[in-house]
DNA sequence: GTCTTCCCTGATCGAATGTTCAGGGAAGCA
DNA sequence: TGCTTCCCTGAACATTCGATCAGGGAAGAC
């Protein structure tokens, strides 16, 4: 088989790892998820997480470069797709994989709301490493839709931020919604996107 | 000084130890604060948090009944201040206080957003006795309006949620965004207020 | 005065936390 | 075949967790 065969098998344990990683500190947070039920989670001795990750903290980057660094890159290719578009509709189309994202995996927002709220070492790596290039790109975007007069005016930052909470709130607290109202599915992404266009106030093309 | 001196006293801590709870539980969830560094927060032993409140579980209730208590006293004035405005102008009335309550105290949407991720004892509880009375409510009103074609149509919870996402992520993520832009100050309220007036698409009443 | 009530502290419990370390044991190289 | 590399485990470490309990000590009742 080859080194092949043991880095492939090092690497499955990795992922699978992570995967649960990301669950447990999404659901309790970092200082409430232990290296120990995640171990069990996995169905590995706890020893093996800080054999492949020096620490709780460096596993909990793990987990987070693990998330960033398939959304950049979904986000790069939407950014692509929609190359010749106008900036509104660009802006539509990286915020239809926002929501897309939100759905598909609601523990992104988990994670960041769970971050965000207190100024940490944790988020001070966060925001430099991933948040501010995704965000300040998306941010300019907005002011020169602006300028064109073909986003609603006000704070760019309000506006980038509440598109963040529409999408991921509405994931994210699904466990909430469903106790709430009963319901066992929660709402289309078609639906967040509507509603985020008219809160931009983008006109729909013209078919 | 009559029996009113002590018990005076002893309410004194246990609303000093409420504050100091609900501050820890909202930066690290329940599971990651520590009794210990909540009574040190405060400046007592740790035992007394026992005393006064049986379990660690029991003080989180208390803090979520302290919060919810006066949130709903206030917005049962909104409601009583706005009896004679329209539907949708009463709507406003109550989303005006939200983003005033998410402004003050920022933790409430943090505490919100932590317990809501994760189908645990402790959210049943805070949906039977505090959120469903709540937002029931206005989830109703917001039907009202919609039939009445003076709010946006949608699923209704979709928009309720909305509102409370954008007011709420506005200012429970302000380090977060303090550290991205540098902002000292998060949005004013009235921009917020704003923001969900057009996602409504409620027409601004003519002066 | 004595007695009772009640707010509060310090010591202590077993369990669980993150981290360290020695060693097993299979796979690849010689 | 022997030797090395590397994924992984189990035991142990000091620390911290929520919770329990005995008792101090001031204030009010009598």
């Amino acid at each position: 088989m080859g080194v092949k065969a043991r880095t492939k098998a090092a690497d499955a344990s990795r992922s699978r790892i992570i995967r649960a990683a990301r669950a447990r500190f999404a659901s309790v947070g970092f200082e409430g998820a232990s290296t120990r039920q995640i171990a069990e989670d996995v169905g590995v001795a706890q020893s093996l997480l800080l054999y492949h990750f020096a620490s709780k903290e460096s596993l909990w980057k793990a987990v987070m470069d693990d998330l960033f660094v398939s959304a950049r890159a979904r986000l790069g290719e939407a950014e692509r797709a929609s190359r010749d578009a106008t900036i509104p509709e660009r802006l539509m189309a990286v915020a239809r994989l926002i929501v897309q994202l939100a759905a598909e995996q609601p523990d992104i927002h988990r994670l960041m709301t769970i971050e965000g709220r207190s100024e940490s070492d944790r988020l001070r790596w966060l925001v430099e490493r991933h948040l501010r290039p995704i965000h300040e790109k998306y941010i300019a975007w907005i002011r020169r839709g602006q300028r064109a007069r073909l986003i609603r005016s006000g704070d760019p930052v309000l506006l980038y931020y509440s598109i963040l909470a529409i999408a991921g709130t509405t994931y994210s607290l699904a466990p909430e919604i469903k106790l709430l109202t009963g319901t066992t599915s929660p709402p289309a992404p078609a639906a967040v996107e509507a509603l985020i266009r008219s809160l931009l106030q983008i006109e729909t093309e013209a078919p």
